[in-house]
RNA sequence: CGGGGCAUAGUGUAACGGUAGCACGAGUCCUUUGGGAGGAUUUAGUCUCGGUUCAAAUCCGAGUGCCCCGACCA
């Protein structure tokens, strides 16, 4: 794509009230917009990256054998009547249509993909299966806070698991603990996620939360020296020693929840009747996991372990594009503006993304702007290297420039 | 919802109770092109409502919005 056509502008400097790293870099660099206090617009170049992170995450969620729907938004009253979490979660959003019906604004789905599954489940030969989604949830923070990184409304990958006992249940849920560990590699945060474990509720002993590990962060973990496995503060006090392998050794830091595995049991299958018939044919109860992971959330905590005191740097797998191509030297030259044209066309029809800085501005902004957006390689064009016959090309996160033939473009970047 | 802070042009910032100014941005023209370049010119603002006063961006009251701390966060 080439710069000039898009819409969105970088600025010097961030709205004086945003203090969150997340926030003032994205804003600045037009990845989003905020429209009121825990509410952001996902511009084109935030977009791309947040389809990059779902795109490795359908990838992981099919791997696993689960099937993506796209559940409502909008959620009968009723159902969460059912459930009982119409009094006891207190932030919902409760809305009245036209008839003065309540409904709920949908902040998670249990109460949706339950009795939705009720009608299509019969005998324990349907079991096990998962279904899974991207949507935008809503939630009535008492307040939101730390720019994107707890919102009024943020996008939120959720999986529900339907198995016909515990063990295959747990069987499952840590096939999906591998996929997530897998994600947050290929995401580019892996090193700073840790695996934590939190209050399971009635029907198991731990919850598990993918927290990584930035002061931006809102929960306390306490991290086992020895084996990595953290502990969230909520339970610490009922864990002298490391459940894992014993150790007593551990680090308190910082986390933010990128991702939560539940066992649910049959905590929403009993209220909706979501039973199947077993070999003998006798009703049983299905046994139901449910694992969330924060799109936007993990925007934001990417931002917050990658981005310098120069703007973003993405991680490649999750960049908008992968190279930023400048040209200057002179920008009325002709030649200047062909051979960025032809590295141009070259990069994209061996499918690399490139956005092209092709604006008739000064280079300390084209260079200081590649520094702000953050693609990871940065790609000039100029009269001194067609004099060489080279495409100077650095990378985000080093100093290092190199001269490189431009027919090995592609080999580099590919 | 408790506590604290803030609210001036698209953005960031000035202005003792007395002419709302500066920088960046944006428009036009000229020059310029390896780290936010230079000149000329134009554009655009006091969150809302009420009060005090000869006079309010400034003082007072209420409201609204935003940020931070706390409470809350299957």
């Amino acid at each position: 794509m080439r710069q000039s056509n898009l819409f969105t502008k970088t600025t010097r400097e961030a709205p004086r009230d945003e203090m969150s790293r997340n926030a003032i870099w994205l804003i600045r660099a037009g990845f989003i917009h905020k429209e009121m206090a825990g509410v952001y617009s996902y511009l084109p170049l935030g977009l791309r990256v947040i389809k990059k992170i779902e795109q490795i995450i359908r990838a992981e969620m099919n791997k696993l054998g689960s099937q993506e729907v796209l559940l409502s938004a909008l959620h009968p009253k009723e159902n969460w009547i059912r459930t009982g979490r119409w009094e006891t979660m207190t932030d919902l959003y409760k809305i009245k249509d036209e008839n003065n019906h309540e409904l709920v604004l949908g902040p998670t789905h249990e109460e949706i993909i339950t009795p939705l599954i009720v009608s299509h489940l019969n005998s324990y030969q349907d079991l096990p299966f998962s279904v899974y989604q991207f949507q935008t949830k809503f939630r009535r923070e008492l307040r939101a806070k730390s720019g994107i990184l707890r919102g009024r409304e943020f996008i939120m990958k959720d999986l529900y698991s339907f198995h016909r006992d515990k063990t295959d249940l747990d069987n499952f849920y840590n096939q999906v603990g591998a996929s997530y560990r897998k994600i947050f590699e290929t995401v580019g945060i892996g090193e700073q996620t840790v695996l934590t474990l939190a209050a399971g509720g009635t029907f198991a002993d731990y919850s598990h939360e993918s927290q990584t590990l930035t002061p931006a962060g809102e929960d306390q973990v306490h991290i086992c020296t020895k084996c990595r496995l953290a502990i969230n503060d909520e339970i610490i006090a009922k864990h002298k020693t490391c459940p894992e392998c014993g150790s007593t050794e551990r680090t308190t830091e910082t986390g933010i929840e990128v991702g939560n595995t539940f066992k649910l049991g049959t905590k929403f299958s009993a209220p909706f009747g979501l039973n199947y018939r077993d070999e003998t044919g006798k009703s049983q109860p299905v046994i139901m996991g449910c694992y969330g992971l924060g799109i936007s959330r993990l925007l934001g905590a990417i931002v917050e372990v990658t981005a310098d005191d120069r703007g973003l740097a993405w991680p490649i797998t999750v960049a908008p594009f992968r190279a930023h191509l400048i040209s200057f030297g002179d920008n009325q030259s002709e030649v200047v503006l062909a051979q960025a044209k032809q590295i141009y066309d070259l990069l994209t029809k061996a499918g690399i993304e490139v956005l092209w800085d092709d604006r008739a501005v000064a280079p300390g902004v084209k260079l200081a702007d590649a520094d702000l957006l953050g693609l990871p390689f940065r790609l000039i064009i100029s009269s001194r290297t067609i004099e060489k016959g080279v495409v100077e090309v650095k990378q985000r996160t080093s100093d290092n420039l190199d001269l490189v033939n431009p027919q090995k473009l592609c080999v580099l970047l590919g």
